[in-house]
DNA sequence: AATGAATGAGTGTTCATTCAT
DNA sequence: CATGAATGAACACTCATTCAT
């Protein structure tokens, strides 16, 4: 994982200070106006520091950026980090789901950004697939006992229920109302516990 | 947004010849740098035309895209229209499924740079959530009755279950290739199936 | 030598009226501010042209000056390729000398923003590292055979005589006064005969 | 200009010797990139101090190196000061060109420097005309009762030894190796004493 | 005397779009 | 219809210099 270079600052608490309000500025331009259209002059006029002040602190935009997505990217390993196995494997499901739903309200708009930033240059679009392979590594490792002779790829049927999970936060499904999130995990664990029993019945054709 | 007349005459006039090959190269420099780093230098390069004429068939870079996505969405709306209720539901489940995925595979490098446009101009976005709509209101029609008494979200539960297959299908998961197709669509269509019946199970908490 | 990729333009008469004046523009801005000092600006500004269409016609500031060089490059390796033996060693140098001068006296502006290029741009100093190769590996050609047994290499006598001449050219000590490049010549052409002959007489110690 | 006050104290205090780590810092960087190119970042990251210290040492960048051409400029002005005529012309004139060419090759990179200094600001350009100025008038006096009648311009003529001398040494002939040195002085020796005995040979034309 | 964070003017370069031919 | 030269607004980025601590 490729720590980005800082060209100076941060060495005072007052450099920490005008680093941390040039990450939140970045978020929040970035949040706006998307990743390419957020300006360098946009963050800096939020953060309320000059121009050349961003450079002290970022080698770039991509750099802003991909600081942003360091945290985001943290929190979202550490739920993979977590054990996933429990007595009921119901109740299990919906504790990481209910993490991962979490985490992605509270990081919506820097997974956007990514997203989007992803389409232009390659170094996000593998930070993405290293986070995202490492889900589907861990759900596709759970799965595998049960899909034993089904005929299923557990790493297919990982990869599609992470994209369910995903794809239903980042669609502005819900952002942080903790109601709306419950509502939702309740309904991605089923789903999600419902297909894998089903996927465990069928017979390999 | 100056649409070429094609009530009458000739199919494939000179114009609309040229017309054809500014799509195809337009598909092709988005698909390779996508949306926004495709330049109308490329796009003109690769059709072998001149940079003016391309403003001759289409007003500017996003009405070009949007050319391309007509199609696509044309194809993807056929989808939704075509009857979804059978004798069995599994089986009509697997059939919608494998239309969907088929017409992903085929257009799969619109769809990304569709999704990179939506960060950008909100026509864009506004077009994918309308196609979206419409795939999420005909799932949340049928599994309606299904879901009464549940306390799940129709709305909530077919965005999920689109997510999962738009997700799985543009994360680069499938290309052309029939059989690995398949093995995503039986795959896709036991999760589907599974998830919703465990969806009904559910009782109102 | 590498020749300079063109974007565009030079396909009609008018484009090549274009890249002519900003040819002409850019010798002139660099003539008056150096090559550092002279901006793209300055250059279009003095073309009457816009700001883009200098990028029409070259890939950046170092490109145009690239192209400057090359008229001056070829006119000094013509001097290079003249036939240098005649029966008067004493004319023969004078005439080469002349021209030299003459050359030197027509793009003294060119060379000295060369000369001040070389020190930021490795494409400049290996240019110039060439052409005055060129020079050197002549003279000495013509020198070796006199200097034998004389203990002096041929190449660096060769060096010195080249960097007489050129350094009195450069030095501002002539512009294209015919009469003065008159004089610089006569005085120039007994120097280097006088020290050749000189080096002639000398025996290895 | 702020000049560090050296009338009295210790040689060495610790001011001074930062100072000193700043000349030596100026040279190296001066050296690697030029003096467009080396940035007061590079300078003080040498010397191994802050940012801000430069600025207590030195008013700007142009300074530092004016310091650093200071010593230079008195070394190159004690040789046009040296007795220059002695029985024997010819070995004064090596012994000249012997301090001439020792005095180069130990400040080259400061005196390629200065050529490129010279580019950009007039006071680099007259400083170095005011040293090539005061070889000049040197060589010239000497060289006056000798070109009497002969229709050659003393000036012009040793405008052009000292370019010989001062070219075939800066472009990178020499470096501190004595034995090259040695052989670069016998070789200019003759040059330069052949050719002006030719000069005298002329007759006014 | 030293530090290093902050400044902001300055400039090269890109590219969608226009329009005379 | 087609061409391709011309446009110019927009932006990222650099770096010498200042100044509070």
């Amino acid at each position: 994982m490729r720590e980005v270079s800082d060209g100076g600052g941060r060495r005072t608490s007052r450099g920490e200070r005008t680093r941390l309000r040039l990450l939140d500025a970045t978020r929040e331009a970035v949040a706006v106006r998307g990743y390419v259209a957020a300006r360098v002059e946009d963050i800096v006029a939020l953060a309320g520091v000059s121009h050349g002040t961003f450079y002290t602190y970022f080698e770039n935009k991509a750099a802003a950026l991909d600081a942003l997505i360091g945290t985001t990217a943290e929190e979202l390993q550490a739920v993979v980090d977590e054990p996933w196995d429990g007595p009921d494997g119901a109740a299990t499901i919906e504790t990481v789901i209910g993490h991962f739903v979490a985490v992605f309200a509270t990081h919506a708009a820097v997974v956007r950004a990514w997203l989007e930033a992803s389409a232009h240059e390659t170094h996000f679009a593998e930070r993405l697939r290293e986070v995202r392979g490492g889900y589907v590594r861990r759900v596709a490792e759970v799965l595998t006992p049960a899909l034993a002779g089904t005929g299923h790829d557990p790493a297919l049927a990982a990869s599609a229920l992470v994209a369910m999970v995903e794809g239903a936060v980042t669609q502005g499904v819900v952002d942080r109302d903790e109601i709306e999130q419950g509502e939702l995990v309740r309904t991605l664990r089923s789903l999600w516990v419902g297909g894998v029993v089903r996927l465990g019945e069928d017979v390999e054709g």
